[in-house]
DNA sequence: CAGTGTGAAGCGCTTCACAGCT
DNA sequence: AGCTGTGAAGCGCTTCACACTG
C-alpha cells in the first residue's frame, strides 16, 4: 500500500471515520469540537485524534477544539475528495449492480463512471442509467472517462485476471471485493473488503474456541 | 469484541484468509502445504502462519507440513463453520437485497433465514425467494428461525436503533454494514465493513498528501 | 481552566532464528 | 535435509502525561 510518508495506515481509516463525524456534526449546527467528542464517537482514544490529526497539520485551538466546518474541510482535503473521484466497477453481477445502484457513494464524493463486465451479452444493456461495457473497450474508456478507482465485483477465480487488465491500463487504485488476495505490482495501492470473512470473525466469537474453559477442545 | 484468550483479532482474520486457500488448495488435490506456501497466497510472512494456527494446537508435521484437508477441517471446526450459521438480513434496500442475492454466502456456510425491513410496505414481499417481514416480529421469529448473526444494512441514521433492538432481541454477533460506528454491550460482537471507508483510503493514495506534501516527488 | 500538541513509555503484533522432529 | 513450533528480539501503533496556549 504505498504511501512514501511516515503515516500509519489505520491513521488514514480513521481519518474517513472522523470525516464522517464531523459532517454529522456539522448538520447539527455544532460549531467546535474537542478531541474527546470525536474520540467518543469514534470509538477511539482522545490522544489518538489528536496525533492523527497533527499528522497533517495544526488544526485545533487549545482551549477551545476544532471548528468543525474548518476541519471537515481539511480532512476532505488530506483525503484527497475535495473534488470527487471517479469510480469504475469490474462486473455487473449481483454485487456489481447493487453498488452501482448503492446511493451510498455519490455523498461521499464517489461517481460512478463505467461498468464493465466481460459477458458480451451484458454489453449494451444499462444499470441505473449506466451503460454496461465489454472488458474489451477499458483501455479506451478508463483514459476518456477519468478513471481513478476501479472497484473488483467478479467472482473470486476471475478476480486476479481483471486486476492484471486494470493495471495494464493504468489504474492505480483498486478496491477488491473479491475473497481472494490479488499480487499487484509495487506503486499500486489495493485493498480488499471481505465481507463474509468478517462473518467468520463473528463465527469464531460464537464458536467454542473464543469462550470454551481452558485447555477443552484444543487437542 | 469479546473473546477470552489471548488470540489477537489480526489472528482470526487471518485464519479467515487461510480457510479460504486451503479449500482452493484442497479443490486441486493438493495433499500437503508448507507454511510458507500458504504464506505466499495469504501475502504473510510464514512464521506468521505458523504462529497463527499453533494458537490452536500442533497441526503440521515437521519435515513435511500441513494435511491441507485435515487442517481445513482444522480451520473449519476453529471458527464454528462446521454446521454452518443462520444469518438475518436487516433492511431490504439496495444493499440488503443484494446480500440476500449474494451467491458467495451459501458455499462458506451463512444461509439467510430471514429478512427484515421497517417499512411496512415491504412486508409480505418477496426477495429471492425469502419472505420479508416487519421489524416488530424481530423478538418472535429470531429464536423460531435460530438466528445466530445479524447483518445491518439500513441506511447510517437508522443503525444504532436497529443494533439496539437486536441486542434486545438476543443477537450476540454483528456484522454493521453502515457507515456510522454503533455502541453496543459488553458481550456482543460488532464488526463493522465500511466500503466507502475504504475507498476513501484509496482516495488519499491519490491525493496530494501521500505522495509530495512539500511539492516533492519522493521515489 | 479547558483542551491541544507531542515526547516518551507502554504494549502487542510481527519477524527472526533456531531447536527439534520426521 | 525439510519444515514445524516457539522463545526472544524487533518494531510500530497506542496511550500517557504534561508543557503550552487561548
Amino acid at each position: 500500500m504505498p504511501w512514501q510518508f511516515d503515516i500509519p495506515e489505520a491513521t488514514v481509516q480513521r481519518l474517513s471515520t472522523y470525516l464522517t463525524i464531523l459532517r454529522r456534526l456539522e448538520g447539527q449546527g455544532m460549531p467546535t469540537v474537542a478531541s474527546s467528542d470525536i474520540a467518543h464517537l469514534a470509538n477511539v482514544n482522545a490522544a489518538q485524534v489528536r496525533k492523527d490529526l497533527s499528522y497533517f497539520g495544526d488544526f485545533g485551538r487549545r482551549g477551545l477544539g476544532y471548528r468543525v466546518p474548518e476541519l471537515r474541510e481539511h480532512l476532505q482535503r488530506i483525503l484527497g475528495l475535495s473534488e470527487g473521484r471517479n469510480v469504475i466497477v469490474i462486473g455487473a453481477g449481483n454485487l456489481g449492480s447493487a453498488l452501482v445502484g448503492y446511493p451510498g457513494f455519490e455523498p461521499r464524493g464517489f461517481h460512478v463512471v463505467g461498468i464493465f463486465d466481460s459477458d458480451p451479452a451484458k454489453s449494451g444493456s444499462k444499470l441505473y442509467g449506466h451503460e454496461i461495457f465489454p472488458m474489451d473497450r477499458l483501455a479506451e474508456l478508463v483514459p476518456r472517462i477519468g478513471a481513478e478507482i476501479a472497484i473488483i465485483a467478479v467472482p473470486g477465480p476471475a478476480a486476479q485476471s481483471v486486476a492484471n487488465d486494470l493495471v495494464a491500463v493504468g489504474i492505480a487504485c483498486i478496491l477488491n471485493l473479491a475473497p481472494v488476495h490479488v499480487n499487484i505490482p509495487a506503486g499500486v495501492a489495493c485493498r480488499r473488503v471481505d465481507m463474509t470473512g468478517q462473518l467468520e470473525v463473528l463465527s469464531f466469537c460464537l464458536s467454542s474456541f473464543s469462550s470454551a474453559p481452558e485447555g477443552e477442545q484444543v487437542q
